[in-house]
DNA sequence: TCTGGGGTCCTAGGACCC
DNA sequence: TCTGGGGTCCTAGGACCC
């Protein structure tokens, strides 16, 4: 963090639009003009859509199958979610994002922090000449906002994409508090960062609709009401710096994965693979943090969509001794497993989360030697994670989680060749088609 | 037929201890 | 046996984020 103590601090958030149809679109330019959607995990859900799919009747997090029928009608064009090339393009997106400023924080796979504090710059034209070098180097198409403090910037990046006559770009900073409160009234609450839907009926309810009246409102009454957090937000929103920018993330406490199977799954050894595979997929995106784990927990459910009554047994374990080992979180897991399973359930979905996480250095070796395998252990996760690396993931990994794998999920319709396209040459950053 | 997958933080309440 | 307060730890649940 730069030193703040001379000048207000004045945050940008920026902001890809439709990240992943973007993404999509790069790979597909002449599909510029044509409604996209990206659909999550299985085909499920909308997750990601185009501008023009709103003013269709498509909403957000809606199930595909009730709307694709409609969509496909009006030209729409979907794509199954591709993360590995939305992550690619994540990078060039942050590293375009340092050559403004080296204050950079990656909030989220679309979304930069970037601390602005003290340039001798028009912050709006600062921020113009950002999205277009961004628009250039990736072809991502982006909206900024620029506050003195994060949920300001956050908020100002909202109003740039929705009122048009911004442009893209929205400096609060540059605007006086009457100009700004007269913005914020007509704003719905529940734009403000850190106001979900309950807050935004409770809040309602007090007769706090806009985003005025919440910064208006007393710290002390929305603390007693509301909790913590919320008050942060009010003084935030009154321009004092509560949330300042972070220089990594911090390391996870937890590392879940789980997945909806692509059809129900009603077997022992089936469902045995699957959790063989999040066991791995967990513990390797543990190691790449370099943590260790202290527990395992794993899950099983049908889905509460399907007739028969709820079941979802979950269990966790202490492990002896903290370990990064794909072999032995797996059989703990299976063990885990074996003990929850019940026949004659249709299986949806399935689960491993490691928790407890503790860093890999200085981790002491007990005395009942469960753990005193760990130099070949290394070795062989190192080894692992390498083969999966340079050949993608998922070429090494344990037998038990299967050839077939029967219950992966759907993904009909990913964009082609994006392998090739992760591979491709950089130049200074810039993209070279 | 088909309904996402990750995470974090805070709070309240119970168990237990002194 | 009854009474009370303070502290810690754990868990479950609720809220939020993308």
């Amino acid at each position: 963090m730069r030193s703040t103590t001379s000048f207000k601090p004045v945050f940008a958030l920026a902001d890809v639009n439709s990240m992943y149809c973007s993404c999509e679109r790069a790979l597909r330019p002449d599909l510029r003009d044509t409604p996209i959607v990206v659909l999550s995990n299985n085909d499920g859900c909308v997750i990601a859509q185009t501008r023009e799919i709103e003013a269709l009747g498509i909403e957000m997090a809606q199930p595909w199958f009730e709307v694709e029928e409609q969509a496909r009608a009006l030209g729409v064009v979907a794509f199954s979610s591709n993360y590995e090339l939305y992550a690619n393009f994540s990078n060039r997106f942050a590293e375009t994002l340092r050559q403004f400023t080296p204050f950079v924080e990656v909030y989220s796979i679309d979304e930069c922090f970037l601390d602005l504090t003290g340039m001798r710059v028009d912050l709006e034209a600062y921020g113009r000449q950002i999205k277009e070098t961004v628009l250039q180097w990736t072809t991502l198409p982006i909206c900024v906002g620029i506050g003195h403090t994060k949920t300001l910037a956050k908020l100002a990046n909202k109003v740039a994409k929705k009122q048009e006559r911004f442009e893209g770009v929205c400096d609060f900073t540059s605007m006086s508090e009457t100009e700004l409160d007269r913005l914020f009234a007509g704003i719905a609450v529940d734009k403000v960062w850190g106001v979900g839907r309950r807050y935004a009926e409770r809040l309602a309810r007090l007769g706090v609709e806009n985003v005025l009246r919440l910064k208006r409102a007393s710290p002390k009454r929305v603390r007693d009401e509301f909790g913590v957090v919320l008050e942060r937000t009010v003084k935030e929103l009154n321009g004092e710096v509560w949330l300042d920018l972070q220089d990594g993330p911090p390391p996870s406490k937890q590392v879940m994965s789980s997945r909806s199977f692509g059809a129900r799954v009603t077997t022992l050894p089936a469902l045995q693979e699957a959790i063989s595979f999040h066991a791995g997929n967990a513990a390797a995106r543990m190691r790449k943090q370099q943590l260790y784990a202290n527990a395992v927990h794993v899950f099983i459910q049908n889905s509460p969509f399907d007739q028969a009554p709820p079941f979802g047994p979950s269990m966790t374990v202490a492990l002896p001794a903290p370990t990064d080992c794909t072999i032995k979180i797996t059989e703990v897991a299976l063990w885990l497993l074996k003990r929850m399973y019940k026949a004659g359930i249709y299986y949806q979905k399935a689960g491993v989360m490691l928790m407890e996480l503790v860093p890999a250095e200085g981790q002491q070796v007990d005395l009942f030697g469960y753990a005193s395998s760990i130099p070949k252990s290394k070795a062989l996760m190192t080894t692992l994670d390498g083969i999966n690396k340079k050949y993608g993931r998922g070429t090494a990994r344990l037998a038990s989680e299967g050839i077939k794998q029967s219950w992966t999920m759907r993904r009909e319709m990913m964009s082609p060749n994006y392998t090739a396209w992760a591979g491709m040459p950089v130049v200074g950053s810039k993209l070279v088609p």
